[in-house]
DNA sequence: GCGGGGAATCGAACACTGTTCTATCTTATC
DNA sequence: GATAAGATAGAACAGTGTTCGATTCCCCGC
C-alpha cells in the first residue's frame, strides 16, 4: 500500500497526471496491473490515497513552522505553504478534500487552519466561510495556473516568458477602443510571476477577513 | 461547425462531461467520426470552443445589466452570473479563459471585470490582480461545489442533505480536543447553501478590493 | 457542358485506457 | 498437512481519442 501511493506520487512527479496509468504504475512495481486493484477500488481512490499522501509533507512543513501570536499571520503561512505544494503537484489540486474519508492528512490540514478563525472574533457560520473563502483561492490560483503548462513548456521547447509573450502580443493587436483594460494591464500579464498574483489574491481575502474580526 | 458545438454543449448540459465522446457527438449529428476533426484539431479544442460558446450567454446576461454607479456592485454582477453559469455546467470552470486565441467571449468577459476595476483608483498591477483574484473565487469556489457531485447526487438516488448528512456524521465522531475547528463548524457545513458560501468567498475579496482602492 | 480542385465527409483501423474475471501462488493457523 | 484467507498476476473486454485513405460534394473558370 505504502509503496503503491509514493510509486505513484513519484511517477506523477516525474510525468505528470496523464503518465499514471495502472499498467505503467504495474511495471515500476514489478507487478502485474490488477494486483493494484487490491489495494485501491479505483483510480479515482488511488488519487485521492496519492493526494493524501503528499499533503502529509505539507502538513509536517506548517506544523514545525512555530505559531505567532497572529491568527492572520498564521493562516497565510499555512495558505502559501499548500500553495506551493500544489504548484509543484499540479494535479493535487484536483483532488485536496475530495473525500475527507480517506483524505485524514487533508482533513487535519483543514483543522489546522480552521484553527486560526477560532481565535478570530468570527460566528461559526464566518469561520466556515472564511476557511472555504482561503482554501477557494489556494487550490483555484494554483489550479489556474498548472493547467497553464501546455507541454511546450514542460520539455523545455520554449522558455516562460516567450510563452506569456506569445498571448501578450496578439493582446497587443486588440482594438484599444474596444478593449482598454487588456491593453491596460498587458506588461503586467507579459511579466508577471505567478507567486505574486497568488499572493495578492490571498492578501485580499486575508485583509476582509481582518475587517470582518474588527481587528 | 455553429452546429457541431451546440450540439456538445447539448450533450454536456445533459448528461455531463464524460458523455461527451467523438462517437456520441457524431451520431448526434448525424455523420461520421472523424468529420469533427475537419472543424476541430482535438478535443480540448473541442472543449475550449464549447466553453466559449457557453460563455456567450453570459456575456448576454451581463451587457443587459445596467451599469450602477459603483463599479464594486458592478463586479460583484459579473461574478455572480458567472458563478451561476459554472454551477449549471461544471465543465466550465477547467475550459474558461484557456486559451484566448479561440475563446474570445471569454476574453470579452474578463475585460469587461477589468473595465470595473479602471473606474478605482488603483495601479495598472493592482487591476490585473484583483481581476485575477475575483476569477480565481468564481472558478475555484465553483469547480470545487460542481466536482463534489458524485453521480448518487446527479442521478436522484441520494438528496443533498443526506450526502453532506453522511460527512457531517463521521465529522462528529471525530475526537473533540483534536478537531475543534471542524466541530465548531460541523453543523454549518451539514445543512451550508453552496451560494452563500461563494457569496462570502466573494465578499471577503471585495472588502479587501474597496480597502486597497481607499472607498 | 465540363472538368478540376479544394471543402467536407466517412468507415475502418490503431494504440491506449480503466476495469474485471479467473486462476494461481503464498502464508499462517489449527 | 489441510484449509482458508491474503495477495498476485495474465488475459480479455469495452470504451476512448486520434489518424489514414478513400470518397463524395459543390462551385468556379474554361
Amino acid at each position: 500500500m505504502e509503496a503503491v501511493l509514493t510509486e505513484a506520487v513519484a511517477l506523477l512527479d516525474e510525468s505528470g497526471q496523464s503518465a499514471l496509468t495502472f499498467r505503467a504504475l504495474a511495471q515500476r512495481l514489478g507487478g502485474g496491473v490488477a494486483s493494484i486493484y487490491w489495494y485501491v477500488a479505483n483510480k479515482d481512490e488511488l488519487l485521492d490515497r496519492a493526494a493524501d499522501h503528499a499533503i502529509g509533507a505539507v502538513l509536517d512543513t506548517v506544523e514545525r513552522q512555530t505559531r505567532t501570536d497572529d491568527p492572520i499571520d498564521d493562516l497565510r503561512v499555512i495558505a502559501v505553504t499548500l500553495f506551493d505544494a500544489i504548484v509543484d503537484r499540479p494535479w493535487l489540486a484536483s483532488y485536496f478534500m475530495r473525500n475527507t474519508d480517506v483524505q485524514t492528512q487533508s482533513l487535519h490540514l483543514y483543522e489546522l487552519l480552521g484553527q486560526q478563525t477560532l481565535r478570530l472574533d468570527l460566528t461559526p457560520r464566518q469561520r466556515f466561510h472564511a476557511v472555504s473563502a482561503i482554501v477557494g483561492v489556494v487550490v483555484g490560483t494554483a489550479a489556474d495556473m498548472g493547467q497553464e503548462t501546455p507541454q511546450e513548456l514542460l520539455e523545455g521547447d520554449v522558455d516562460r516568458d516567450e510563452f506569456l509573450g506569445r498571448f501578450a502580443d496578439t493582446w497587443r493587436a486588440l482594438d484599444p477602443e474596444e478593449f482598454p483594460f487588456v491593453h491596460e494591464i498587458v506588461d503586467e500579464f507579459a511579466g508577471h510571476d505567478d507567486k505574486d498574483q497568488f499572493l495578492a489574491a490571498l492578501e485580499l481575502t486575508l485583509a476582509g477577513l481582518k475587517l470582518q474580526a474588527g481587528a
